[in-house]
DNA sequence: TTGTACGCGTTATCAG
DNA sequence: CTGATAACGCGTACAA
């Protein structure tokens, strides 16, 4: 009984093996390393495999090799579109490469992502990239003994696990405001929702720059730990109005806030920029069609999952050609929502 | 030697078996089924797997039992909101449930979706969850050859592979149209971009709903294989307008197409609803927010991802509660953008 | 409730 | 360039 079948079902190597003319471990050579056949046996594996539709076990392969070709993604939310772009990005290069992608979502919990740690720990995937800085010690401990290539994608910052992708957000919240205040306004205020790490550092970004000209007031500031949502850009900046209602421009984290209060305004018939600046933060695509289009803060986040797949590949691979912490840096996108009062 | 490591330093069962003294199959077991173990033995079990730091190997498991806990993910894009939408709720179902989400994206084409599926072949994954009926006759050989539960999602229609939940693009448009038509509004233009099968289905639904009422224009029709965005609406819009400056309404096929159309109203100085009444397709969060308030056709994306969850695990469990094909229907959200001339 | 014997499909190692 | 042999770590089936 020749070319016995599994009881799956599913024809093994050794059955292409069989049909081949040849030894398993030949066959097995094929699709790992064809150049090291011979032209005669390669071509009779290559028809044997496609004949019988051979369809090879990534588990049994994981077991004896000690190894996948999978890329752990964590990050924190789907419903940012922030990280639609990353995982984007990331998913593209992926393409291009001989590594799939898994991905979950850590909800920003850092306990949540410690458990995913965990479970991908048990995968043995050949490379990881997990979002921010902020993990859990354990988590660091988790990731440091995967020996695999990590990079932490979303910030820069001191002491990488491994490697790491990202800008300073609270340079280009900095920026932001050097802008504003360039501009001539002064009673700036800020809208922050889901204050996760990043975010935070955008609120400390904006603290110092408004201390450093002495125009630093609490009364500017509203934040809420709830998630963000073009709704709640326009409830968040009638809060702000109620708090302070002197204030000549708002920065918002991100730009579904921005949109938000674009709408509050031509609600409460508040000229932009002429009554109220608006600047966002992330630079989507619709910032540049509102009316009057809304200035932003461009961040490379679509360049930032290529990147971040092509640190992890070439690592996984053994040749590291970049420095371990990449600054993809950030644009300030100067449009009509936040020109000089007057102008 | 005793409990002697693995080469990679993994913590085997077996180690954890003799620091807990008992044979590897018992402490196997404690992982999988706790119940079946004496109070005594489990308890040894779980300290010493504890104290190991034991992290089980999925390879080996799924190589001996032949399948993963594992829901293969196929869905067309990560840009498009609606899709984020859906992998939010199957995310969310997937964690409280025991099995993990591998998620992968066709970029809308079935031949990236037939690999992709010949690739989850090869992982056996546990259920699948696939996005649309059009699939390739190759598609649908391999996913039968799977035999595992599969939820086709996004659409419904006849002839499921296994499962099915989803709405009707061409009811929920011609919903729409009936809305406008009632609403008095008769020159109806259609703005569609990236015509992917169920925005072909929903154009067919807008024609045909216009020809019965006997109001049907090619020329009211602009289309672009192109993928959508907020500022293609505004073009599309100006492109429609110059081939049938007479309209008096637009259908967009999403949200942000319609958001551009507004933006590009606002542009113009057109009054909406006025001189225009605008509809969109998703009921995206903005929509309500805006100024006016623009009417969409809500559909249930969210529960779509829940539902597909639920549907394969109790399948894979074999407890099929629901009906193969499951409607989740749509809702017309009629707001301002979109009320009777004159009103 | 617990254990024994064996197999899962592939790759690593080393010899030829 | 090719092949034999021995893992890889765990679960299944059956026996005790």
């Amino acid at each position: 009984m020749a070319r016995k079948r599994t009881k799956s079902g599913k024809i093994r190597l050794t059955e292409v093996a069989q049909l081949a003319g040849v030894s398993h471990i030949t066959a097995s050579r094929f699709f790992r390393n064809p150049e090291a056949l011979s032209l005669d046996k390669r071509e009779r594996v290559e028809s044997a495999a496609k004949e019988l539709g051979y369809v090879p076990n990534l588990a049994a392969r994981a077991l004896a090799s000690h190894r996948t070709e999978v890329i752990g993604v964590l990050i924190p939310s789907l419903t940012n579109n922030v990280f639609a772009d990353v995982l984007r990005g990331i998913y593209d290069a992926s393409e291009t490469s001989r590594y799939s992608i898994q991905f979950v979502n850590t909800r920003y919990s850092i306990l949540q992502e410690e458990k995913l740690l965990r479970l991908f720990q048990a995968q043995m995937p050949a490379g990881l990239i997990v979002t921010g800085i902020n993990q859990t010690p354990e988590s660091r401990s988790v990731m440091e003994a995967m020996n695999c290539p990590i990079v932490q994608i979303m910030e820069t910052g001191a002491d990488p696990v491994d490697m790491m992708v990202g800008f300073s957000h609270y340079d280009a919240t900095v920026a932001a405001i050097s802008h504003l205040l360039a501009q001539g306004f002064r009673r700036i205020g800020f809208l922050g929702a889901r204050m996760d790490p990043r975010v935070q550092r955008r609120l400390e970004g904006y603290s110092n720059a408004m201390k450093a000209a002495g125009l630093f007031d609490p009364r500017l500031i509203i934040t809420t730990p709830v998630s963000t949502a073009v709704t709640r850009g326009g409830t968040l900046f009638a809060d702000l109005l109620a708090q302070a209602p002197d204030i000549d421009a708002v920065l918002c984290v991100n730009d579904d806030l921005a949109l938000g209060v674009l709408f509050e305004c031509q609600r409460r018939h508040i000229a932009v920029p002429e009554q109220m600046a608006i600047v966002g933060f992330n630079d989507l695509e619709f910032m540049a069609s509102t009316v009057p289009p809304l200035t932003s803060v461009r961040t490379n986040r679509y360049e930032m999952g290529t990147r971040a797949v092509i640190m992890v590949t070439e690592a996984i691979e053994g040749r590291r050609t970049s420095a371990p912490v990449v600054d993809l840096g950030f644009e300030l996108m100067a449009r009509q929502s936040s020109v000089a009062r007057g102008n």
